[in-house]
DNA sequence: AGATATAATGAAAGACATTCATTTATGGGT
DNA sequence: ACCCATAAATGAATGTCTTTCATTATATCT
């Protein structure tokens, strides 16, 4: 006798209603329309029509939850680039798509900084493609641990400096005692204030506004990318043609 | 006639009990001792001998504590070899203490990553010391704040990396799906275990050895400062002589 | 069939930040 | 000198959350 399908008894249902996939799901969607705060685990359970108890039959924790989150977002991340690209435009290109895509999910940087990958496949097949492409391209194996972690640590931070206020630099009342970072601020207001469009030095201006946290970006990964060229074409002055395994020298 | 002090009255105390500057200290050394675990605002209360709903009085929230903590915590980043050093050098020293200090506070990265500096005078003396010292050295004012930008984005996200545990790259039984990169994490795990990296559960026998996240802040710090020096060199090629409003970077 | 694992339910525990009514002291204004 | 608004404490209460527990019903293995 199939019971009424708006209220379920109080055993285990005849074919499962939650798996960690549906929650995974639910938990997007949920931050999707509401943000970070709206992921409660009331509010998941209400969204996939259990009780809050019943998704620790599934999930150890609310963190595990973030964990399934946050390898779904990866997917998100555009790293194609490394498929046609030199490794340095395909470099740039990974980090801004994954500036943008942690701007939009700052909750979970905490999470993926610190999370081993282990468990997250999509994750993981990011990191492959990124690592293939930098050792194709002729970088030592030694080095290619430390870019990712470069890049993602700026990337990181750069999350953080996208989603703070515009005013975050204001000194307000005590721009007296800093007179000098004052005049810096007020350049930087400049640029905000005239409209929010991306100078682009080397004419890269995608053409879209920049706000000033961007160009910040645009000018700390053009930096980075400068000395990575610098230091790998020192290193491969240093070793020629013992770059490792397979090297391709561009 | 003073009351007895073991218990305070009801009403209003003869002298004031709390300050901003005894609950922000206060909040410090539980930290030092618990972790940001340990700040709560019960235990806070009981640390200051006074009762939880008594710290509203002085602070309008706990996030607003987390910004008295990170104004004092800020004074711990050395930034002095502004006063002496060339202006890379300094910079350098200035991005390790920073890691430093908020490696061991990572809990006040999202607070000070996105908090307005307004309010927070240590905070601004020490982005004065930099942008002064960046000023000096011929830095454009409009490249002041970027490069500060830069180099905090990345020391945030490598002072979460330094607090990631070892095998935060270990891909697991998922190695299969990633050969470029569990093999680029396999020379990392060689640096691991050739240098070790942590202290003994008692802190016997703690070496300076760099940890792989040392290493690879090293490789992106240097990276960073290289770039920076290759894009100051330029400009100054281009505009000998003035530094001027330098609205332009082109 | 019987034993054991699985997957739901609802109730309740346990932390926490924050608010409120209340009480007492301080200090400026008339 | 008196008043009254305000500041600064108390303790109780509220509201949110995550997480656990006992219970119940179904599924699966031997």
């Amino acid at each position: 006798m199939v019971k009424d399908s708006s209220t379920r008894g109080r055993g285990r249902p005849l074919n499962p209603v939650l798996t960690q996939r549906k929650i995974a799901g639910a938990a997007v969607s949920l931050i999707q329309s509401g943000g970070y705060r709206a992921l409660t685990m009331a509010a998941l359970a209400r969204q996939l029509g259990v009780s809050a108890s019943a998704l620790y039959n599934h999930v150890g924790s609310k963190r595990d939850i973030m964990i399934l989150v946050q390898d779904r977002v990866n997917q998100e991340i555009d790293c194609s680039a490394f498929d046609s690209q030199d490794w340095d435009v395909a470099l740039e290109r990974w980090a801004r798509s994954y500036r943008e895509v942690y701007a939009r999910n700052i909750p979970l940087i905490p999470v993926m900084a610190v999370l081993p990958v282990a468990n997250s496949p999509h994750t993981l097949v990011m990191y492959e493609k990124v690592a293939a492409g930098l050792t194709r391209a002729g970088w030592p194996q030694s080095w290619v641990i430390n870019t990712i972690v470069t890049v993602e640590s700026l990337v990181f931070g750069s999350a953080y400096d996208a989603v703070a206020p515009d005013n975050i630099f204001d000194p307000g009342e005590l721009s007296g005692v800093a007179p000098m970072f004052s005049a810096a601020v007020a350049h930087r207001d400049l640029l905000l204030n005239s409209g929010r469009r991306s100078p682009g030095p080397d004419g890269a201006g995608a053409g879209t506004a920049a706000s000033p946290a961007d160009v910040a970006f645009d000018v700390g990964l053009r930096s980075l990318l400068t000395g990575f060229r610098v230091h790998l074409d020192a290193l491969r002055a240093q070793e020629p043609g013992t770059t490792g395994d397979g090297s391709d020298l561009e």
